[in-house]
RNA sequence: CGCGGGGUGGAGCAGUCCGGUAGCUCGUUGGGCUCAUAACCCAAAGGUCAGAGGUUCAAAUCCUCUCCCCGCAACCA
């Protein structure tokens, strides 16, 4: 059986994650649904990333525990993602002993390789937040460089700290980037990456910290913690039951090389560039690609809580239903490029698309079967509409298996919209009518069904809860919705019964 | 000269690589239907494709220049 290992970013679980934050997790969710569809074995991971210098310091101005805050925003997170109906197969935890423990080990042994050396860090330090800041984070006002965070000035200053070779690798990190043009997705990002980063040189990457002990200590130089960059990037192999030594679990030598990350825009040069070093410095195949998808802005700008126009998942959930959501972020997230999300596109696309155009199709059909029939057993379907779903169903595939979940969408609503059209052209009603037409009736009923049945497959990825309705409206065993079963000619298992609206009009 | 993306009917986008009647969704207007969630189907109006110059028989599409918007810019999770 083919396998398939696809992974988000693991969000920082310094706050609760609006819905921006969700976004790789709803993408990698309809794509490793698709996959599973297809019967494939997949795995499918996320998590969060819990050290770091922010989480301490938030949770010491919320009188907590750095644990207990992690333990809070994780599980937060954990029921945000849960509601989304993310079908993630374990969620790695960067506080998790195990992790923990392997990625001391994987910090010796690049150690002992040589890769990572101790140097010293400078840049400027803001000692009442104890905190290091770059030339371009402390940029120079009026002559003086001040604190980002706090205002107050700063010093220059230097620390002791471990560093790794990042420039080791780079060329052939680069040759790697030519000869796969899909390592990196989508071009335009992979051009960034290359010509920003790769063209100039790496330097090295610091990856310890001393100033503040919210994380991964090193074994063997107390005092100093990892910071982020081989803490939080190896995840997606410790989750595996990757080993330093080469005793790696089974998971591991089953999944990786993970077949897909899918991250945000923001953290694509950490996963282009650092994370297959450290894959090469560990002497271990790089991943098969990186998604780097856009973000959601508000029609304004982007996301910001000091603007105040965030949005949270559970709001809109509340509004829209989990599978408005769903939908429409799948449905307007570009494969590459930024998508805008407003209650105002959200409600014209929830009536237009869902209510309208899908649930309105099944809502006419349904009400037919049930009104000329009763129950329906002969079946048949138009030919024109075979083909159609024929069609429709390979360039489905084809933009599935590139993630290209938007142009899928798009390519499954021609069905829809025809489904709606054969309904004008056929006119049942009339049909119905005549008692010598009622062969043909069924014919045009049985084609309708088919052809929702078709559709409730292909929505499977996208927007579960909905496809199951439509199983359940339309008489057939949901377990039956496979992908084998789209060869197959519709056929009933219990009555058709029309139910509540799928999506009610919102006004 | 930092890098990348973008400027196409009222709105949001595709088309630009490989020049040849400017396409889609929403909205607007008119018509049809009555099975359905006032939903569905048909038709029409509406764009000198940011601006200027060039190449060409022909340019949204290629070349040059200009203007405007956005993201990123190395230790920021």
């Amino acid at each position: 059986m083919k396998k398939y290992y696809i992974t988000t970013a693991i969000p920082y679980a310094s706050k609760v994650p609006h819905v921006g934050n969700a976004t790789d997790a709803v993408v990698a969710d309809a794509v490793a649904r698709y996959h599973r569809l297809l019967g494939e074995d997949v795995y499918f991971l996320t998590g969060t990333d819990e050290h770091g210098l922010k989480i301490q310091q938030q949770a010491a101005e919320e009188g907590i525990t750095p644990q207990a805050l992690v333990n809070n925003v994780t599980g937060e997170l954990r029921r945000i993602w849960d509601r989304l109906e993310i079908s993630y197969d374990d969620f790695i935890r960067t506080t998790d002993d195990h992790h923990k423990k392997t990625v001391q080990t994987i910090f010796k042994k690049l150690y002992d390789k040589g890769d990572i050396y101790k140097g010293s860090y400078e840049g400027w330090y803001c000692t009442p937040d104890e905190s290091f800041y770059t030339d371009t984070q402390a940029a120079e006002q009026n002559g003086k460089r001040l604190c980002p965070d706090c205002g107050r000035p700063l010093e220059r200053a230097s620390e002791e700290a471990y560093f790794f070779k990042l420039s080791l690798y780079a060329d052939k990190l680069m040759k790697h980037i030519e000869q796969n043009p899909n390592f990196i997705q989508p071009e335009s990002r992979k051009n960034e990456m290359v010509n920003n980063f790769l063209k100039p040189g790496l330097q090295d990457l610091c990856v310890t910290r001393s100033s503040f002990t919210w994380g991964v200590p090193v074994e063997f130089d107390t005092g100093h913690v990892m910071y982020v960059w081989i803490d939080a990037l190896s995840n997606y192999i410790t989750a595996l039951g990757y080993s330093a030594d080469g005793n790696h679990g089974d998971l591991y030598k089953k999944f990786w090389p993970c077949d897909v990350h899918v991250v945000g825009k923001d953290v694509v040069r950490f996963h282009a560039i650092y994370w297959p070093c450290m894959l090469l410095a560990l002497g271990e195949p790089l991943y098969m690609q990186l998604y780097g998808h856009g973000w959601f802005s508000m029609s304004g700008g982007k996301m910001s809580k000091s603007l105040g126009n965030v949005l949270y998942s559970d709001e809109l959930a509340d509004e829209y239903g989990v599978d408005g959501l769903r939908y429409y972020m799948l449905r307007e997230l570009p494969y590459s490029g930024d998508g805008t999300i407003t209650r105002e596109l959200l409600t014209a696309r929830y009536n237009t698309d869902l209510a309208n155009d899908l649930g309105n199709l099944l809502s006419r059909s349904v009400a037919m079967v049930e009104k000329y029939f009763g129950s329906l057993t002969t079946v048949g379907c138009d030919e024109n509409m075979q083909a159609l779903i024929k069609q429709v169903t390979a360039s489905y595939t084809e933009h599935m298996d590139t993630l290209h979940v938007q142009q899928a969408l798009t390519e499954l609503w021609k069905l829809i919209d025809r489904g709606n059209k054969y309904i004008d052209e056929t006119a049942p009603w009339v049909l119905a009518k005549d008692p010598d037409k009622k062969d043909q009736l069924m014919v045009v009923m049985g084609t309708l069904c088919h052809t929702l049945r078709v559709i409730g497959v292909l929505l499977l990825p996208i927007i579960p809860q909905t496809s199951a309705k439509m199983s359940a409206q339309l008489g057939i065993d949901h377990a039956g919705q496979t992908w084998d079963s789209l060869s197959k000619p519709y056929s009933m298992d219990f009555p058709v019964k029309k139910g509540d609206a799928m999506f009610p009009r919102l006004g």
